[in-house]
DNA sequence: ACGAATTTGTCCGTATGTATT
DNA sequence: CAATACATACGGACAAATTCG
């Protein structure tokens, strides 16, 4: 009967009705990412909602990427990207961060267990060419690590590269989103700095090494140090002074 | 037209201003999943901004599940759940698939390189009491099969059920995320019904088996079966007349 | 059981900034 | 540069939902 105030009742969520009518008029009027919407006007006509309501259920669209709002020109429809992921797991694991480091040691795991499987389904897929791009880019890197410094960009660029044979568009974003969580998260810890930069390096060629070889198992292991670097790394802080 | 030059230029965009301030005051005072925000009445007065603008800001916010609003009592931090996710992607795969099914059969493809590489992982992790409990599921869905039914929540279960010595919350989350799209969608094509409940059953019954055997090799490959039937029910549909 | 207080939901009107033409 | 169309923001008012005395 008396329900504590403080425990919110994990109700079906119920959204917002314009929220949703907005999503099935894109879909019944075909409309493609990069499409023009309806102004706020129109939908108001043709929802019979007020301007304060389109404007909430567009706002919560454009948080999840269904949307694009462009200042002064207009509404488009949106790529539907999996930024709305890296925001949320960004918050849930900033959040959870003040007691312990387990939302990001989970993210990681995912990381892991989703590269060591697709390393394996590449080695046969990729081209010489591909090949060639990632032994430049391990060269690049060797050149940054050199001058002493990071190269987060390049090793994003490796793993996008690495996986472009599979020609599956959602593996790099979601890799990519769980990237920049990792990333924007270890930024605030402060702990973003390489402390061995030379090792990652010869992470990364040995993957290459053993994709060139098409030694499948090879890769998979070298994918498997390539993280259990990683997790060393943070790991070490995480039981570090605060 | 006359503007005051000692007056600051008001920020370019409040709104999503407003936003991420919202969150930074959950981050800095602390809050839990659950707690309690400060009213809009409030975060007007707090963040000096009109009440527009907070709900636009809440919206958002509500709808990448970072804040919970009830109406009529308050709004609470969220869960930062994987909703977002499931809801971007279905979006998504809706608005490709009038085109190919694609973006379907890409978020296939990243469940199966999950689960072959997390079934290996939990092979020597499942205790007897959690193998018995798989066992029981079986049994379950093959009393299903047999008179004639369908049984989505047991599969659903199975797998919740397979990982769950992992410990990792991601996983069935992330998991349960790409089960709702497939579903959701395959609901909407009317490609929903297995056509061969029997053949689903034993797949699953092989991939108890093998971990019962502490089999990894053959759990793994059990589990590239299971999906090999996903596959072959939607692809063969996707070939089939509109 | 009922009403008051609190809080969110919706609406209207108005003024301003911004991009396109 | 001027005009236009559009999104952005503010303030006020009332309705609906929830809680609690």
């Amino acid at each position: 009967m008396c329900r504590m105030p403080q425990e919110p009742v994990r109700e079906r969520r119920v959204g917002s009705q314009v929220q949703r009518e907005v999503m099935q008029l894109i879909l019944d009027r075909r409309l493609r990412p990069g499409a023009l919407l309806p102004t706020e006007a129109e939908l108001m006509e043709e929802l019979g909602v007020s301007r304060n309501s389109v404007r909430e259920a567009l706002k919560a669209l454009q948080a999840l990427d269904i949307v694009e709002i462009r200042h002064g020109y207009g509404t488009y429809v949106g790529q539907a990207s999996l930024t709305p992921l890296a925001d949320g797991l960004t918050f849930r694991t900033l959040v959870q961060l003040a007691d312990d480091t387990r939302a990001l040691e989970e993210i990681l795991q995912v990381r892991e267990v989703l590269e060591e499987g697709l390393v394996r389904r590449v080695a046969v897929l990729l081209t010489d060419e591909e090949l060639s791009q990632l032994e430049a880019l391990v060269r690049k890197m060797e050149e940054a690590a050199d001058a002493g410094g990071a190269f987060p960009e390049l090793d994003r660029e490796f793993h996008e590269t690495l996986y472009r044979s599979l020609g599956n568009e959602l593996v790099p974003q979601l890799l990519g989103a769980f990237w920049n969580v990792f990333n924007r998260v270890a930024g605030v810890r402060g702990w973003a700095r390489d402390p061995a930069p030379d090792v990652t390096v010869s992470r990364h060629r040995d993957i290459v090494t053993a994709l060139r070889a098409r030694d499948v198992e090879g890769a998979q292991r070298a994918m498997a140090d390539h993280f259990r670097g990683i997790e060393a790394r943070s790991g070490q802080e995480s039981r570090g002074v605060g």
